[in-house]
DNA sequence: CTCCAAAGGACTAGTTTCAGTCCATGTCGC
DNA sequence: GCGACATGGACTGAAACTAGTCCTTTGGAG
C-alpha cells in the first residue's frame, strides 16, 4: 500500500468492459437479487423491459436469465401473466468462502464509512414526502421481522432505502454497489443472534433520527452501526 | 423529484453499456485529459498498454485515438520513441454551452459534498509516506502557478491528489469521475481572478491541514471550499 | 553504417452482440 | 368455450468487437 504510484493515470483508465455483456448482465442481476431489490417470490420485470433498462439485447439478457435459472435463482412461467420469478430460497448453493482479498475488504469498508453516514445525514436533512417516510418505515419493519435466512438481504435493502431518501442518484448507486460488495464479505462470517438484535436496535434508532430530521444524530448513529460490522469482520477474518 | 419511485429496482438496473466500446473509450480518455491525469505536452502510454488497461482491443482504442486526434487533442509520432502526445492547447474548440440539466447539476454537487470532504479527512488521518506528501505538494504548486488556461485542469488534478492519499480505490475513482463532471459544469461559467485567488488560499490551507494531520480541519476547509464553487454555480446559472 | 527495438499502422478471421421478426403458450374477459 | 394479448422462446442477418499477425517508421546502440 505504501508502494503506491501516486499520480498514475491508470486510476481512471480502468477497464471500459469488466467482462462481456453476458457476464456483466448476470452480475447486475445477481447484485439486484442479493441486495433485495427483487423481492423473493415475486415476478421480475419482463424480458423486454429488463433488456431495455440494462441496455442489452434481449438475446443477451435471456442468456443471463437462463444461467441464473440453471443456478437455481429463478423460475420461468410462460404464457400471458407468465414471467420470470425469483425463487424464495434463491441460490442456496452459493459457493461460499470466495475469500475476498484484504485490500478489497479494506476498500469496501472505508468507502462505506464515507457514503453511508453521509446518506443518513442527507436523508435526515431532506424534506421527505410521506411516500418516502413510508418506504423507509416499510423496509425497517421488514428487517425487524426478518429471520436468519432473510436478514442479510433485508439489511441491504434497508441501507439502500436510506440512500434513496437523498434523491441523489450518484449516492444511491454508490451505496447499492457498495452494499452488494459488503454482502459478499458478510457471507464469509456467521450470523449471530446477539449481533442481529443489537444491529436492529441501531436500525430503529437511525430510522427515528432520520424521520425526526436529526441529521447529526443520524450520521453519528450510522457511523456507530457501521463500526459494529467492521469490528465483527475484523474479528472473524484474522 | 418528489414523484420519485422509492424502492424501484431500476436504480441498480442501469445500463450495462453506456454506449459502444468505441464511444466509452473516447469518454474515458477525455475524462483523463480534462482531469489533468495526462500532463499536456507529454506522451501517453503506448497503444498496446492503453488498450490493455482499458480492456479494449487495440483496434477500438485506435479508433478512439484517431477521433481525438481529429478533434485536435492529440498528435501522433511514429517510429521508435514515437507515441501519442497530448497537445498543449488540447481541445480549444470545445463545444461550450452543453447546458447540463439542473438535476444532473444538483446530483454532481451533492455527491461531491459527500466524497471530497471525506477524502480530505481520511487523507489527513492517514500515515502518509514521503512520496505521498511530495505528490500533494507538487500538485498544489502546479495549481498555484497555473494561469487561466490551465487552472481548471490543475484544480481537478489537485482534488484527485487529495483522494489518492486515502489509498482507497473506490474513493479515488468516485472523486475522479465526479471531478470530470464538475469540470463540465465549470466550463459553463467564467473564471474570475478574484475567485481563483480565494480558491488557491483554500487549496493551500487544505494542503497544510492534511500534511499536519488535522482531519477535522481538513474536512471543514474542504466543505468551505466546495461551498464556494457551489455558490458560484448557483449564481451564474439562473 | 547497420541493425535492433519500440512504437504506430493495417489487415484478417472469428466471435459476440444486436435489432428485428415470427412462433408458442396460457390466463383473463367476454 | 374462445379469442385477445402479454409474455417467454427461437431464429436470422448485420454490425461491432476482438485476438492475432505482419508491416512500417525511426532513433539510438554498437
Amino acid at each position: 500500500m505504501t508502494t503506491e504510484n501516486f499520480g498514475h493515470p491508470y486510476a481512471v483508465l480502468r477497464p471500459v468492459r469488466l467482462g462481456n455483456a453476458f457476464e456483466e448482465t448476470i452480475e447486475r442481476l445477481l447484485q439486484a437479487i442479493t441486495v433485495g431489490l427483487f423481492p423473493p417470490g415475486q415476478k421480475l420485470p419482463s424480458e423486454r423491459d429488463l433488456a431495455g433498462h440494462l441496455g442489452v439485447s434481449r438475446a443477451t439478457l435471456r442468456e443471463a436469465l437462463s444461467e441464473l435459472q440453471k443456478a437455481g435463482y429463478l423460475e420461468v412461467r410462460r404464457g400471458r401473466y407468465g414471467g420470470t420469478y425469483l425463487l424464495q430460497n434463491a441460490g442456496v448453493a452459493s459457493d461460499g468462502a470466495a475469500h475476498i482479498d484484504p485490500e478489497e475488504r479494506w476498500d469496501v469498508l472505508v468507502f462505506r464509512g464515507v457514503i453511508e453516514p453521509a446518506a443518513a445525514e442527507l436523508a435526515a436533512e431532506a424534506d421527505l414526502p410521506a411516500s418516502a417516510r413510508q418506504h423507509l418505515q416499510t423496509c425497517l419493519t421488514d428487517l425487524l421481522e426478518a429471520d436468519h435466512a432473510t436478514y442479510r438481504t433485508r439489511d441491504a435493502r434497508f441501507h439502500i432505502a436510506v440512500a434513496e431518501l437523498t434523491s441523489c442518484p450518484s449516492l444511491i448507486t454508490a451505496v447499492t454497489e457498495n452494499r452488494a460488495r459488503v454482502s459478499a464479505l458478510l457471507d464469509e462470517i456467521p450470523l449471530l443472534t446477539a449481533n442481529l438484535e443489537h444491529s436492529n436496535q441501531q436500525h430503529l434508532a437511525i430510522t427515528e433520527a432520520i424521520l425526526r430530521g436529526d441529521a447529526a444524530g443520524a450520521r453519528a448513529l450510522m457511523i456507530d452501526h457501521l463500526e459494529g460490522t467492521a469490528a465483527l469482520l475484523r474479528g472473524f477474518l484474522h
